[in-house]
DNA sequence: CAGATATATCGACGGCCATCGATGCGAACA
DNA sequence: TGTTCGCATCGATGGCCGTCGATATATCTG
């Protein structure tokens, strides 16, 4: 089923393109090129590998003050890793406690993981 | 060192944020976003998982009849899946081969095997 | 209640990017 | 040599997003 080795192909005809057979559905390539989006921030990219190795959970002035960012703006960064299912929000007098979820389909672990 | 858990915490002083420390250095944090959002585009990441499972080449061609994307686009994922360093090309007669690279990074690997 | 603190939301701005049609370029073939 | 085919590049366009200041909301304190 492999296709012809680059080295011993170039027997090829003119206008006739083989087409290629995906190995990735097209919804399930939209789902998780959603999640990389939201991880393709360096600002979110550290939040999510803070939290990983922490395990445990941060507030929203922590984080402004570790990253030198504005308050709306690191707001945003944690409301977006929210909407995406990564995290989850405790809200305990006037702070909001952000910490990793633990129930996370095993492919989206797989990739935290690997990060 | 494991800050002290959500459960137990709050007791916290208003007007003093304890800063977190990062555990991805940022310079790190840069690179590896932008390996994500190379791969953060659904054509993108079905073109690399495609070529991880394959473990052969394509050429342009056959992406642009796989994917119903104009060859101007197709090229450009392309382009940039190469400027990454995730892809390689090979230029015979007419037909440009891209396929994928074997000595990635070892991050890089576990990055897309993750995939 | 008045003030302070932590967070969320809003509106705006600037930049990056996916996409396309048009065009250029190189290789193969008649 | 002229034509055709595969691919790259260019310029334009529309949309998404990171960032901020200003402002709203909620909670606590006195």
């Amino acid at each position: 089923m492999a296709r012809t080795p680059i080295a011993v192909l170039p027997e090829r005809e003119r206008g006739e393109c083989t087409p290629i057979d995906t190995r990735m559905k097209p919804e399930r390539a939209a789902e998780v090129a959603d999640l990389l989006k939201v991880l393709a921030d360096p600002t979110r990219l550290q939040i999510v590998v803070t939290l990983r190795d922490l395990g445990d959970a941060v507030c929203v002035c922590d984080c402004t003050a570790a990253f030198g960012l504005s308050q709306p703006t690191m707001s945003h960064h944690l409301a977006r890793l929210r909407d995406a299912g990564l995290v989850d929000v405790t809200r305990r007098g006037g702070w909001a406690y952000y910490r990793m979820r633990t129930d996370l389909p095993a492919p989206t672990k797989r990739l935290i993981a690997a990060l």
